[in-house]
DNA sequence: CGCACCATTGACGTGGTTCAACCTTGGTGG
DNA sequence: CCACCAAGGTTGAACCACGTCAATGGTGCG
C-alpha cells in the first residue's frame, strides 16, 4: 500500500485547511513562517496504530484531515477510548516524552508534526501560542469531564444517541436529512461508550426503529430530525447549546 | 454558626502551606507579595455549595485546605461528580466567567481566591505561571481520561477499590496500617463512582469481608496491604506507579 | 466466486439497580 | 443525662439492562 497524501507536505501553513482552529490558530506572518519550517505531513491508513502507550513520542502536532482515537486500557485488556481527534485537535504533550495513550487512526488520518523540542521552543517564544495551546486544554478537560456524565451515568441508548448527535454535529455533510460518515466501527463505538458490540448494534437497530435515524451500509447515517435524536440522548434540544462541543 | 478558619487571611503566601504545590509554585519575590496583595481566604463548610452550575464564578483560586467536589447533572437530575480538589488544585477557568460544574464543599473547605480580572492580568505578566497553569491543567485531563477507564470499564468492585487506593495514597495519615479520613459522603462516592449508594455500601462491606481494608465508623478507613487493595483495584502493584496521581 | 471481516440478531446469564426495611451515630432539647 | 430524632449507612430480595455466547447475515476485496 502507498503512501498516501503526500502532496500535502509541500503546503505552506497559511494554506492549511486548519489554520484557523488548531494551536497555530494565532499566529501571523513570520510566527507562520516559523512554523511552516518545522513542520511535517505525515498519515497514517485507518487501523493503523500511531503510537503505543508508554512508547516515545518524539513528536507533537495537529490533526490535519481523518480521526484518530486515544485508548486506555486495563492489565487484562479492556480498553475504553477516552478521546477522539478530529481536524485541528491538538496530539501530545508539551513537557512529556512518553504517550499517555495508544493513537490509532480510525480513518486515513493526516497529522502536521513538529519535533518536539522545536515546538517547546516555539511555546516558550510566544506567549500567545501557549495561551491558545491553554484554551484547547481546557476544552478537552471540559469535554472529558462531560464525557465522564455519559460514561457514568447514561444508559446504552442516551450513549449511542450522544454519540451520533456529537458527530453529526462534526461532520455533517448535508441538510435535512442530516448525513455523515461514522468515523468509526461498531467496536470503535462500544469501546468508547463503555458498551459491547452487540448492544450499540441494537441500539442503532433501535433507534432507526424508532424513526430517529437512517442507516446506510456499515458506516453511513442519515437524521431528519436532530432534535429527535437529542431527545433519545437525554438532551432537551432546546435547552441545549447550538454550537459543537469544544 | 461562625466563619471558621478567618485566621488564615493574614496569611503570607511565603508561609502558605500549599506554597510549592498550587499556581503559584513557581513564583519568588516579587511576584509572590503581588499574589498576597490580590489574594484572599474564604471557607465553606462541609455540604455547603461553593458554586452553581452556570452560574457567574467572578474569582478563581486554589484549594487550601479541604476537599471540594465538581459536579456535572442530567437533565432529569442524574449526578456525575467529575473531578475531586484537594489542597494545591486550582478552582476555575481563565476567560470564562461562568461555571461549567457545581462546586460543592465535600469536607470544611478553605479557598485562597483571586479576582479573575487581576489574575488574568498576572497570568498574561507572567509567563512561567501560564506555563505552571498549562501543566496543572494538563495533569487534570490525564486524570480525568485515567478516571474515564474507571467509569466505562472497571467493575463496581474495582472502582470502590480504586478510589479507596486514590483516597490513601493522597491523604493517609499513618503507616502500618495506613489510615485516612475518607473526604467523602457514600453518596458522594457513589456519585464519583458511576454507582449507587447501596452497591458503594455492599462493596466496601465486601473488601473489609476480604480483609483488605478496615472501617472505622463512617468515615473512617484502615488499610495493612495496599498491594493486596490494588489488586483488588485491577491494577498490579508491581506495575504501578508508586506517586500519587496528579 | 469466495473468503474475511464486520455487523446483526437471538437466547440466556448476571452484576448492579431498585425498592424497602432496618440499623448506627451524633446532635439536640427536655 | 439520656431519650429522641434526623441523617447517613447497611442489608435483603426481586428485577432488569446490559453482557456473554453463539449463530447468521451482509459487504467489499482479492
Amino acid at each position: 500500500m502507498s503512501r498516501i497524501d503526500l502532496d500535502l507536505a509541500t503546503q505552506a501553513c497559511s494554506e492549511c485547511p486548519i489554520r484557523h482552529r488548531a494551536v497555530c490558530a494565532s499566529c501571523e506572518g513570520a510566527e507562520l513562517e516559523r512554523l511552516t519550517e518545522m513542520k511535517s505531513y505525515r498519515s497514517w491508513r485507518a487501523g493503523e496504530t500511531i503510537v503505543l502507550e508508554g512508547a516515545p513520542l518524539p513528536f507533537v502536532g495537529s490533526v490535519v484531515t481523518g480521526c484518530a482515537t486515544l485508548t486506555r486500557s486495563t492489565e487484562d485488556g479492556r480498553a475504553q477510548i477516552v478521546g477522539l481527534l478530529m481536524p485541528s485537535d491538538f496530539l501530545g504533550r508539551p513537557g512529556r516524552d512518553v504517550a499517555a495513550y495508544e493513537v490509532v487512526a480510525a480513518t486515513d488520518t493526516t497529522l502536521c508534526l513538529f519535533r518536539r523540542s522545536a515546538f517547546e521552543r516555539m511555546i516558550a517564544d510566544t506567549p500567545h501560542m501557549a495561551r491558545r495551546l491553554l484554551d484547547m486544554s481546557l476544552d478537552e478537560l471540559d469535554a472529558a469531564r462531560d464525557w465522564m456524565l455519559v460514561l457514568g451515568r447514561r444508559t446504552a441508548r442516551e450513549k449511542v444517541a450522544t454519540l451520533l448527535v456529537n458527530i453529526l454535529r462534526r461532520v455533517a455533510t448535508s441538510h435535512r436529512p442530516l448525513r455523515a460518515e461514522l468515523p468509526l466501527t461498531r467496536e470503535a463505538m462500544a469501546t468508547y461508550l463503555g458498551l459491547t458490540i452487540e448492544t450499540v448494534s441494537r441500539q442503532m437497530t433501535a433507534l432507526r426503529g424508532a424513526g430517529v435515524i437512517g442507516l446506510e451500509g456499515r458506516r453511513g447515517i442519515l437524521c431528519d430530525d436532530l432534535g429527535a435524536l437529542m431527545a433519545e440522548a437525554g438532551v432537551d434540544p432546546a435547552t441545549a447549546t447550538l454550537t459543537p462541543d469544544a
